[in-house]
DNA sequence: CTTATTGCAAACCGTTTGCACGTTC
DNA sequence: GAACGTGCAAACGGTTTGCAATAAG
C-alpha cells in the first residue's frame, strides 16, 4: 500500500497533498509518490539518480525525466533546496532553511553541519544587490 | 610580442616559467601563453570558455581541449583554484589561498569577498576526516 | 473540454578522452 | 628517441526538451 493517501492530519503542519497544493502544483500520482518518499522520512540528501533508483520500488515508477522535472518544480517552489557540489551532480535537500553542509569526497556523502558548529556568517551584500542564498560546503577527505 | 619571455626577475617571486617548473610541468608554448594570460594581471576569475575566448588573441591559440587539460593540470598542482558554482560551469580563480566568493546570478560574475567581511569559519571536522577545503559562495541578485 | 503533466527518445552542453602528430628533454 | 603534450573529433554524463499520449480540474 502506498502512503500518499492523506491522513486526517492531527497536528502535523502539512500532508504531501497540502504541500503540493500550497506550492500550486497539481497532486498527480507521480508528485504524490515522490513527495511521500521525500517528505515523510525526515531530512534527506540525495541526487536525481538516487531518487530515481529509490522510486523503482514504487508501483508506478516515474521516468527519469519526470524525476528531474519534479525536482526542479519542487526546488522552484521552495519545497526542496538545491546544492551545487564540486564535480557536476546536483544534490537536493529536504531541509530548506539556511544551513551548511559537509561533503565527504571519498564516499560521495552529503550531510548537514550541526547548527552549533556554525558561527553565523554575517556578510553584507554589495551595493545594488541582495543575498539570494549562502552556499557553504566543507569538503572532507578521510583523515 | 608575446610576454612569456622571462624577465631577469628583480624581486618578484616567480615567473610563469618558474611556476611551471615548480609545479613539475614542462614549459610548453601553450602553457606559457596561458600562464601569462592568467598570472601576469593580478587576480582573475574565469571559466574555461572565457579563457578560450581570450586566448583567441594569441598568435597560436590553444584548442579548447588543451585549455581544459591545462586548467586541470594547473588546478591539480595548486596554481589555480576551482570553484563549483550553481549550474554546472566550473570557475577558476588565480588566487589560491582560502577565501570566499560572491556570485552575481544576474550577470554571471564571480568575485572575491573582502577578507574583512569574513568572520572566520571554524568548523571542526567529523571523526575520521580532515577538511580538504571550504567552499563559500554567497549568491547575489540585483536588489 | 481545456490545460497541465507524463514518458520517451533525442537534443544539449560542458567536459573528457582516444589517437595520430608534434614537441621537449 | 623516449616520454610527454597537443589538436581534433568523437564520446561522455548529467540534465533538458519536443512532442504525442494521458490525466487533472
Amino acid at each position: 500500500m502506498q502512503t500518499n493517501i492523506d491522513s486526517p492530519a492531527p497536528n502535523r503542519p502539512v500532508t504531501v497533498r497540502e504541500k503540493l497544493e500550497t506550492a500550486g502544483l497539481r497532486p498527480t500520482r507521480q508528485r504524490l509518490d515522490l513527495g511521500c518518499l521525500l517528505f515523510e522520512r525526515g531530512d534527506r540528501h540525495f541526487t536525481a539518480e538516487m531518487l530515481h533508483e529509490e522510486a523503482r520500488s514504487l508501483r508506478y515508477p516515474p521516468s527519469l525525466a519526470t524525476i528531474y522535472n519534479t525536482l526542479n518544480q519542487f526546488a522552484e517552489r521552495g519545497l526542496l533546496r538545491e546544492i551545487a557540489i564540486y564535480g557536476a551532480k546536483v544534490w537536493y535537500d529536504t531541509k530548506i532553511g539556511p544551513h551548511f553542509h559537509f561533503y565527504r569526497e571519498d564516499r560521495e556523502e552529503l550531510f548537514d553541519i550541526p547548527e552549533e558548529l556554525i558561527p553565523m556568517l554575517n556578510i553584507p551584500a554589495p551595493e545594488g544587490t541582495r543575498i539570494e542564498a549562502i552556499d557553504v560546503v566543507v569538503r572532507l577527505k578521510s583523515a
